[in-house]
DNA sequence: TCGATGGCCGTAAACGTTTACGGGTATCGC
DNA sequence: GCGATACCCGTAAACGTTTACGGCCATCGA
């Protein structure tokens, strides 16, 4: 009966059992399973030849059975929320970043889950379903918002996650972020040496966190270099290709325009040279441009764009290593959540310069 | 006793169990859960009564849980070979296609996954370790090789599946292709009704299928045009920048160099513009060139490119409820597996002009 | 009135793993 | 020779659902 019943089972479903796997061993289950998870109170010789049969007929052990006794999932989700999809289409970042990510979390035998969030669906019920669910065992999180309800929501569950980029929640949590800083400390300075005194710039919305960080530290740079504050000069925008034209073209229409744009989006500054080319005006000779990121849209560009860069597949790396020292059983305690600054260096093209 | 132990389970979890839930309505867990999926046997007014209750308490089943019994996921995967690194990192396509992959799978609750393959891993055993797991209910292939293996380890075990891109597998798949028979010819029939003679091709790698449709309508458009067919200005590459920048500079060297350049990959006229200009010549003026896609790259070049465009969103869609379609339990059968080429629209640009 | 029917609901057995627990040897120290 | 201690291994109970099955009650037709 029961002999007859665990071979109908195998021969229905085709699939190797751990069950069936052990008999073919002639072993327990249990045995099976400690030897295949590198548990002790398994003998050396017994574990070599349960590897070996694993691997000669094929068993991977089913996930949704030992997700649900174990409680891990073994893998990490990347949560893409496609609100703003300009942003995003135009925008090569993620696929170098995910590559790095997967490659961090593959040396802890983890996998990387790229979700979307449906039509219309916000980003906290998105991610409260998943969790719900028990779809990953941490997150990592993008896009970043001033005040983003996700990060209580995790932080109270206590929920391993790591964002990329920080956020105005004064709690203790790990993230990594871009050196807007930096950034915008080298872009400036460059821009003042060279005597601009009219700086336009094109931030992004003001409900990213960025956005203000940047805008700071555009006052500062402003103030160490003694120029007035025009807030006529600054827009908060999309920071896409469209946006970056039509900021352009207003911020050159003013009576008393702008010799320099700084243009803290991907894809911005495309739609800035189409903006400035349409008023007959030539960039990198009559007017300077410096955009953020030497991204393959912003390579097109001719003259060269004066831009930031970064390695996008060692930011993943680091993302992967941040979070897998916070999930459960990886390490001792991990220590500290990583709270770190990415820098990024600046390239110099042409785009920069202007003649006098 | 048993009192006891469930209090502690839900205590100790904190989470809303279907046992908890039925609990708290004084229900038995086969009828909640029988209400919550919509099958028969349950009263109107109890089915609402336990909906309402499961909103109140934010119940969302467990899927390991109800995978394991059930067999079924909810979930689609779309596999992100990254293999040719260049070309996927300069290239926003895939990010529009998820977009409407989601939209489609979400009209009929189920969620995209995009996996990634290991540093290293083989397509094919990335493959068998997500069947084996069973981490999805069908996938959507993308791209496919000359003769690629995943094809006929799919049909055997009759997983569903869809693929983007044909292959030379004659076997009855689901596939949708873009249109590359279409885009040769109008962009053969634009060249040579201009008068171009020698025509410079740059098409993708010979494993990829769409390679020899590309070359093979090359040749047949200069059959139908009386020119003669000339090897040396066929080049198969990665298609990328790089890539394109030293092949436009290899078929420029040529002693009878051609007068119009056609690059079928996505940001390979980015490399060929910078090529041309090294050279001194300029594009849509001393050489023609179109080129694949009107992707961002391409969108900043100037003189705007020639090139062609599609509605990544809707094919997405189309892919979503092409493999929706072959899903058990879905339709009563879902018909024949839909086999369609996916039409791209030409985009008349600058760079197709020559001055004689 | 009675058998049959159908609508609702509860019971319990799966699904494929992991893991706490206990039992059986062999080894070791005295 | 004997208790203690490792070292292996098997047993069985979870994990959270779904679903086949059976039972109860009300309704209905004759």
């Amino acid at each position: 009966m029961e002999g007859l019943c665990e071979t109908r089972r195998a021969a229905i479903k085709g699939r190797m059992d751990i069950r069936e796997l052990a008999r073919h061993l002639g072993l327990s289950i249990g045995t099976v399973s400690r030897a295949l998870n590198d548990r002790k109170d398994v003998s050396p010789a017994t574990r070599q030849r349960v590897v070996e049969a694993a691997a000669k007929h094929g068993y991977i052990p089913n996930q949704s059975g030992r997700t649900l006794r174990s409680g891990r999932t073994g893998t990490v989700g990347f949560m893409l929320t496609l609100e703003h999809d300009s942003a995003i289409h135009g925008d090569p970042f993620f696929m170098a970043l995910l590559e790095g990510l997967q490659n961090g979390l593959s040396e802890h035998d983890l996998d990387l889950v790229v979700l979307l969030a449906r039509k219309g669906e916000d980003a906290l019920t998105f991610l409260r379903r998943h969790v719900s669910r028990g779809t990953v065992d941490g997150w990592v999180l993008s896009g970043t918002q001033h005040d983003d309800p996700r990060i209580p929501f995790l932080l109270d569950r206590n929920i391993p996650f790591i964002a990329l980029g920080r956020t105005a929640i004064a709690r203790d949590y790990a993230w990594i972020d871009l050196d807007f800083e930096g950034v915008m400390a080298d872009a400036m300075t460059l821009l003042t040496k060279a005597g601009h005194r009219r700086i336009g710039l094109v931030a992004p919305p003001a409900t990213i966190n960025n956005s203000h960080i940047v805008v700071e530290r555009y006052r500062d740079a402003l103030a160490r270099a003694d120029i007035p504050f025009d807030p006529a000069l600054v827009h908060h925008g999309e920071t896409d290709e469209s946006d970056g034209e039509a900021t352009a073209s207003e911020l050159m229409a003013m009576p008393d325009r702008p010799t320099a744009l700084l243009l803290m989006g991907e894809t911005a500054p495309v739609g800035a040279y189409r903006a400035l080319r349409r008023l007959g005006l030539e960039p990198g000779r009559d007017v300077a441009v410096i955009g953020l990121r030497d991204n393959p849209a912003c390579r097109a560009l001719s003259p060269d764009l004066t831009c930031f860069s970064l390695d996008l597949g060692d930011l993943g790396l680091a993302l992967a290593r941040g979070l897998v020292a916070m999930l459960p059983g990886q390490t001792e305690d991990g220590g500290p959540a990583v709270q770190a600054l990415w820098g990024m260096t600046l390239r110099l093209g042409q785009s920069h310069k202007v003649e006098r």
